[in-house]
DNA sequence: CGTGCCATTGAGTCAATTCAACTTAAGTGG
DNA sequence: CCACTTAAGTTGAATTGACTCAATGGCACG
């Protein structure tokens, strides 16, 4: 049988999560770090696990703005301008300012940044191409499965990729769908993913028509 | 006749600008303050007239990510994420980094900021609420007209409102076209715009659905 | 008083949405 | 550990909102 070389069964599998330093804190999925408009002094690095940093709306519907990922830092500005929630059961380490001071170059929030690359991918293009450049984007963050070998483990829920794309959730799929009939990605299951032609879905982020002739 | 109390004929008439401080500096219309990518230690304040900041991509097309106005300071970052663009005919003073430090409160760029509101915006409405939106967020930064009282100078050409909202220039047009027939706003020219319900506008600006009942 | 850019309007097309049924996976508790 | 319950994901069909392409109108500028 053929077994991944690294210590994967006791990191990532969530099944049962190994005792942990005291400063780590571990929530569960859809917890809240902290309300869009609440003062939050503190800032957060993500250990294990995805965070969505979203603005809710008077109708129900929402915006998620960036996802963070494990090594990711959010630094919590004076006010807050979205909420911070837990996509997965995640495992995060608190921090004070004092110590972080350094740490973040630019002193501007990781999130707004995200939101212009998001700007640039949404505005004016096709849910094709914004779908293919979420991919490419979640790439180096999506964990290995540890059940099959070459697979990652696709931990976004469809819902999540939708509201971040500004797409129905049924598109989503049909996109992803669609991707996986052309061969440039496969979907063993719901929540799992296989990269196959990188290249491709490159291309496809770029343009905003629906070439579909080669491959 | 009725005058506006403030010395409008002194400023904001734009066709015989006043002499002004050597500090100044003047830029023609769609002339460049600075390109992505590229460094640019200094600040501008905006004195006259509108900017916009705008991201460029290879195949020609753009996103607009917000428009500075008069009284904005554009910080520049360490490396720029986007191009300023000169909207009109504009006014600007350079500040040097020094005297700026304790104005700009948050220290993130305000353009960042921006985008936020307008990834809220835009993502998942419609072209109607965008548009409604857009014409709230403006109104408090249009100067007046100087022929006519009561209207205000409506300095973006279609053009740059579609590409800020993600919408074509036609959509817009028709959009605008659709509010003046409602009675919410008028244009007595191209370049001229008199609001007329502000309320009707913002009710719109949430919804994300066509609702066309009530007036 | 042309000439060219910006804006407007129309008609047809297509992508994405909505609504709905259904399938699959994930929890939950006996 | 299995049956049951609920949530998440997938597919279909019809509708529509926005786009494209194209032609016309108007204003500004030389």
């Amino acid at each position: 049988m053929i077994l991944t070389t690294s210590a994967s069964h006791s990191l990532l599998n969530g099944h049962t999560p190994p005792p942990r330093d005291l400063r780590h804190k571990v929530l569960a999925r859809n917890a809240v770090l902290f309300w869009q408009d609440e003062r939050q002094p503190q800032a957060i690095e993500i250990v294990e696990g995805a965070v969505r940093a979203v603005r809710l709306f008077d109708d129900g519907s929402r915006q998620i703005l960036a996802f963070f990922w494990p090594g990711d830092i959010i630094q919590a500005a004076a006010l807050q301008r979205y909420t911070a929630e837990a996509v997965t059961r995640c495992v995060l380490r608190p921090h004070n300012h004092k110590e972080l001071g350094a740490l973040e170059p630019s002193g501007t929030d990781q999130a707004l940044q995200a939101s212009i690359s998001l700007l640039a991918a949404t505005g004016k293009k096709c849910a094709t191409s914004r779908m293919a450049w979420f991919l490419l984007q979640i790439y180096e963050h999506l964990p290995q499965d540890p059940r099959r070998p070459q697979a990652l483990r696709f931990t976004i829920p469809r819902n999540d990729v939708a509201d971040y794309l500004g797409i129905s959730m049924e598109t989503a799929c049909r996109t992803l769908a669609a991707f996986r009939a052309r061969g440039l990605i496969d979907l063993p299951t719901r929540k799992t993913i296989c990269y196959r032609d990188m290249v491709q879905l490159a291309r496809i982020a770029q343009s905003n028509k629906s070439e579909d002739a080669e491959t």
